[in-house]
DNA sequence: GTGAAAGCGCTAACAA
DNA sequence: TTGTTAGCGCTTTCAC
């Protein structure tokens, strides 16, 4: 006779010969089982290829197993910048093994499609916790969700102190001044750097990095910075604009999509890089061994960071003891598009 | 006097003083049901923010509403490829609006891993399907997701027409028919193509494809391909190569990563790109505008696939009546990568 | 039109 | 060591 749907704990039980509690106390590792009980219910359950069912579990365990994260698909971002797709991979090498899950959201750009989402979230009790990325100004997600009694992990640095658990790279600022004293060492003294939104947060992080540097070695005056929005199309104006006013001999990028966009645009113009222009990209994604010239970058550590705060959430649910995982600080990758002043 | 934890249907109810089946009826639009009584559950449950455990619910019918995908991270494809996140943003799109949550799970590059994260999904019972994709040459997903009984849709074409419900593009092979066609207009003969891997059942569709169209204008020969991995080492490789041999004046690339790929490793040789050699990608991602020659490409409409396969997936689940998704076809889109043969 | 109660699959408290 | 049972939050008969 076929049973028909998925077994269920009665099932095992019946078939082992004992009861509902005996198999799940089997389960769970719980002590006060004999072996030869232990050793019926596991052949029952393999012969029935059970497995809790996650949804009872979760019911009665008032958990999930499961965490968020809601994503945000601005100007394309999402699809340009294989960015989170180095931190999901983190994410889930710290999930995975223990069975937990990722809810994944990807919402458009407006400001209440991402807050439902994680009302719904948090109100359906859909998962334990969220992951957050991309910290910004004036950031209204951490008090949303503290208000949602969800808890919280932020991948960055948070806004004014906000108080919310957050992980970042051990000398986040480091990479940024390898690449500024790596372009002064080449004689550079007219340096440009093209930012990310303003809306970031790590993006007057950076601003303020380029500056330390310069100010450390006499170059009192601000860079010259061009805000860019992350998106290629912002690069190419934004560099045409430096080229054209401050006449840099060198660019820092905020992400490698518009470094690599940079470089094209330089070209296009007839500015040869690294010849007349030393160009640098910001995360070391894939693309930038791809291009011509290679792409000097500042290396960032995304997998690791996306363990980092997976763990560090994982901690907040009691799952694990030890919230610490090693995050590589950010390091420049010297490579192709970067060389001597002329 | 404040009530810890999670409102529930209890709670909404004696608030509102009526019974509990009263605001379930409310909740799931149920007749039977005075506007009064309507009026009394809605305020109540507005007022304590109270929306139905997706737990309980799930439990009680025996569904989740979540549906599951696993990525296998292979040479890095994951992060090189915006593909992905293009599918799921296409995906996405689809389930948001129904309350639909993407449960994400990447596993490495062992058989055994992608196997067991399917299993555990189902025995867990932790989705209702799964969406697939990259469709391999002698699958074995389709027949353990079978086995499993969890309802499956697969974005691509089946490998020896499985019966897994899938989902392809109108005319799917015209971009690249279109792609052939170009640079024969441009007078090209020795055309050279550098495919995926060769466990990807597109890949042959594809090298059949470009086959077709060069038989009929009487250009007998098969194309010289060689077998690239997806991965931009081995399209530098194959470049060489095939530079070194066939000595081909235009090639067509799998994936834009590869033809970016091409392109440098081009550059690096001294073979100017469109002048000495045309170079075509495919998928259209935003990286083949932002580098210099801006690349011409097969546009593939990944959103709209995404969005398809999902739709199809929510249909078997009784969620949405009609499948049907408009995914508009491959289309060849012109930018400078190519132009005339020497 | 309304409410009481059974039960979804599981765990844990309690009894035996 | 083992089994019985209440109850997690919800939906759905079935009486009223």
């Amino acid at each position: 006779m076929v049973r028909s749907g998925k077994p269920t704990i009665a099932d095992v039980a019946s078939l082992a010969g004992v009861s509902v509690s005996a198999v799940s106390k089997v389960v769970n590792g719980k002590s006060g089982i004999s072996s030869s009980t232990r050793e019926r219910v596991l052949a029952a359950a393999a012969k029935l290829r059970w497995t809790p069912s996650a949804t009872a579990v979760a019911l009665r365990a008032a958990k999930t197993r499961a965490v968020g994260m809601v994503l945000r698909r601005e100007t394309n971002l999402l699809s340009t910048d294989p960015h989170f797709t180095l931190l999901i991979d983190g994410i889930e090498r710290e999930l995975a093994p223990r069975g937990y899950g990722l809810l994944l959201h990807i919402v458009g750009e407006e400001q209440l499609a991402e807050e439902t989402a994680y009302r719904r979230l948090a109100e359906e009790g859909r998962v334990d916790g969220v992951l957050l990325t991309e910290s910004r100004v004036g950031d209204t997600r951490f008090a949303l969700l503290r208000d949602l009694g969800l808890p919280a992990v932020l991948v960055g640095t948070p806004w004014e102190d906000d108080p919310i658990p957050a992980v970042r790279a051990p000398h986040s600022d480091c990479g940024i001044h390898q690449a500024v004293e790596h372009l002064l060492r080449y004689g550079h003294r007219r340096i440009g750097y093209i930012s990310g939104p303003e809306d970031r947060v790590h993006t007057h992080h950076r601003i303020r990095a380029v500056e330390e540097v310069l100010e450390e070695h006499g170059l009192g005056t601000a860079p010259s910075v061009t805000s860019g929005d992350f998106s290629p199309d912002g690069a190419v104006d934004a560099v045409r604009e430096m080229l054209a006013h401050l006449r840099p001999t060198a660019i820092l990028f905020a992400n490698d999509s518009m470094a690599v966009a940079g470089l094209s645009t330089a070209r296009r113009l007839g500015v040869e890089v690294p010849r007349d222009l030393s160009i640098i990209g910001h995360d070391d994604l894939p693309m930038s061994e791809l291009v011509y010239p290679r792409l000097t970058t500042v290396r960032q550590d995304l997998v690791g960071l996306g363990r980092a705060a997976a763990r560090v959430l994982l901690a907040a649910l009691g799952e694990v003891d030890d919230g610490h995982v090693q995050v590589n600080p950010p390091e420049l990758v010297i490579r192709e598009s970067t060389g001597p002043a002329r």
